[in-house]
DNA sequence: TGTACATCAGTGAACGCGCGTTCACTGATGTAC
DNA sequence: TGTACATCAGTGAACGCGCGTTCACTGATGTAC
């Protein structure tokens, strides 16, 4: 093997797919060899230990989801086709990268004392949107995210565990009209 | 020390306690036994291992909070006035209880194979209000169910993160007012 | 009531293995001339 | 272009410690008579 990072990528992929679906802690590094092809020093070519390397893919897929995410949400169209817009992109991206997805929603709780920027934190997106849309004082804008972040997510939860099959277009507009109707917005229908 | 069981619930308070301020992975037998006041052994007195003792502790912390919450939402009182008292015992009782609730919220996703009886799983219980509510076929009341849960319980979580710095009164006014309309149920106000 | 015995919650120390990490090495690729 | 050397991603095996668990024991309490 020479200068290429040949296996980088393929660890990296490994180590998403295993978090995703044992979690972090039930994750070791021999299963992500294993699962990767390579050998366990291989891992620390890259990073220097494993917290360092589920810390940085981390936020380098939080960062992948919300950058369009804020995107969406900061585009020259009415508020109420906006928030309609991020959450079909929230939910196709979804569909489209569970394992990714699943990484995300299953290691934010696992970094206690650490802490992402406000740009890739979807929290903050939303609530610069809430604040945006009703010009409400800091804390109201807060709460409401909350309860708009929880009601967008927690259905892909129990899609997750089986509660939820199918996230069928159906679906998707369903979890729209709701949110619109949370943020009493007139929705795009 | 003789017959009655002195330590038991020192020890569960202390693992309890531990789960909800580190995580389960991240709390050993040795900080339980520590906080504890007790020697490790001690522990295996009670519960044949730690996993064992978590899924316990899980279990019971559920259902003293689910109990008496579905009890709320079979009242015979109007729906509304009994979504309003639930989501106001929810957080009542995290407030009284933060530890615990906390517990519960952090450890939620930590057995990935195991299963609640549906009695004591919150879902189910607002799946039976919300199916009952709108009579809607079964997915769209799982839906709704989801949304609802999220909605109810992120604010909580951003609270834990000092997102949310207050739960005042006011707080949970908001939040029960939202989430009648997200059920196009009339509050009681 | 007092005595002898059984019970068992909790002790204290050890065990062993699963885990993250280390390190001397190899050999394919890149670079200088 | 060919040759000599430097680089460094990946190997393979070992290390050591942190962890969950075990176990012979102690001694306070409960029980039988």
């Amino acid at each position: 093997m020479g200068r290429p990072n040949l296996k980088k990528e393929v660890i990296e992929e490994a180590a998403i797919r295993l978090f995703a679906t044992k979690g972090l802690a039930r994750t070791v590094i021999r299963d992500i060899a294993r699962e990767a092809g390579v050998t366990e020093g291989a891992l620390y070519k890259h990073y220097p230990s494993k917290d360092a390397m589920a810390w940085a893919l981390f936020q380098r897929e939080i960062d992948r989801f919300t950058a369009p995410f804020a995107e969406v949400l900061a585009e020259q169209i009415p508020a109420s086709q906006r928030l309609v817009k991020a959450i079909h992109y929230t939910y196709d991206y979804y569909l489209q990268f569970p394992t990714r997805f699943t990484f995300i929603l299953l290691t934010q709780h696992g970094f206690p004392e650490e802490d992402l920027e406000a740009q890739t934190n979807p929290n903050d997106v939303i609530i610069r949107f809430v604040d945006e849309l009703h010009g409400e004082k800091q804390g109201d804008a807060v709460l409401m995210a909350a309860m708009v972040m929880g009601a967008v997510m927690q259905p892909l939860v129990m899609h997750r565990y089986g509660r939820i099959p199918l996230l069928t277009e159906e679906v998707i507009d369903h979890v729209s009209r709701v949110v619109c109707r949370m943020l009493e917005v007139d929705d795009a229908h």
